[in-house]
DNA sequence: AGTCTGTTCTGCATTACATCA
DNA sequence: TATGATGTAATGCAGAACAGA
């Protein structure tokens, strides 16, 4: 099943680019193309917008793209198990109900009662020819599930690659050429794309988990610091040695923090002079919290 | 211009079936 | 062979968008 999984482009990886490691706001999950938008967004829970090419194009220029596919995809579709193939583009058409207003196929019959009536009411018993049932199992109004072929598997993993939702023509070709119904090819995106949110869910899930680890740490770090300061301030050589209140200050070409030098304890935290200008602390960029990083990216290797 | 109605599409939750250990 | 777990195709519903009256 993992092969499984894999060959549907599902796996996931978290990495951590080294630019993270200095600003974590900067994190990102690093996806399948199929998984995101190419400018997507860390947490981007809800992926509801088509990825077309451009922004909204009209379906014709759509169906543009659906042509490009169809060249794409035509040497798969060699030895294809077919269920059955509809008679001709109009039937599909008829079969899709395809009707939308953007679309520029004709809406006369693209009533949603039908187009959501069972297979073996609104498609003459397609379904039943097409998982050889007897004419006495099509009557009723069981249920059956088509299991669909490798291959076709193959050619909708392409397609949502290219581009997770279709429009209507993409739909019915895509269809025709897998020899099932254009209601089919849109369950199965549709499914397909709950796939993809719930795993891209998951991975976040995972990541605000790897960050509440951090933080724990991180508090438990600082509270036994504190601790440590404040038995430090009990103790009478405390005051000998006392450094002046300061703000930490990390280099950002070495990401040490600042140590305020002797002969100036009583002026600002100094930075080497070699260095560039200091930037405050931060404690995303703790070594604690890069070796967590580190550890989140081996997890996750970059592909 | 604003409103209503009808249609389509999509996301989502859920169900039902197929497969496997 | 029976059964529970898992994956996924299919269903139903709600809401958004749009066109036309």
């Amino acid at each position: 099943m993992m092969a499984q999984k894999q060959d549907l482009g599902l796996s996931l990886s978290l990495n951590f680019p080294a630019t993270a490691e200095t600003n974590p706001s900067s994190i990102q999950l690093n996806l399948m193309p199929a998984m995101v938008s190419s400018s997507s967004p860390p947490f981007n829970l809800l992926h509801r917008t088509p990825i077309w090419p451009d922004s909204c194009p009209s379906s014709s220029d759509r169906n543009h793209n659906a042509d490009a596919f169809r060249v794409e995809t035509r040497s798969f579709l060699k030895g294809i198990d077919v269920n059955r193939i509809p008679a001709t583009a109009a039937e599909a058409e008829e079969e899709a109900g395809v009707s939308s207003p953007n679309s520029t196929v004709s809406s006369i019959s693209g009533k949603r009662s039908e187009r959501d009536l069972p297979a073996n009411e609104n498609d003459g018993g397609e379904r039943s020819s097409s998982r050889g049932i007897s004419d006495d199992e099509d009557g009723d109004n069981s249920r059956k599930k088509l299991r669909l072929s490798k291959d076709q598997s193959a050619v909708l993993e392409e397609s949502f690659k290219e581009h997770n939702t279709l429009n209507p023509k993409q739909k019915v070709a895509l269809a025709k050429k897998l020899g099932l119904r254009p209601r089919q090819v849109e369950v199965w995106f549709q499914n397909r794309r709950a796939r993809t949110k719930l795993k891209q869910t998951e991975v976040d899930c995972e990541f605000l988990k790897r960050c509440c680890e951090n933080l724990t740490e991180e508090n438990r770090r600082l509270q036994k610091e504190l601790q440590e300061l404040r038995a430090l301030k009990l103790s009478p050589q405390f005051y000998m040695q006392m450094a002046p209140p300061t703000t930490l200050t990390m280099c950002p070409s070495c990401e040490r923090v600042a140590v305020p030098s002797p002969e100036k304890a009583m002026d600002r935290p100094r930075v080497n002079q070699n260095h560039h200008r200091a930037l405050p602390f931060h404690p995303w960029s703790t070594p604690a919290n890069q070796v967590v990083q580190r550890q989140m990216s081996a997890l996750h290797p970059r592909s």
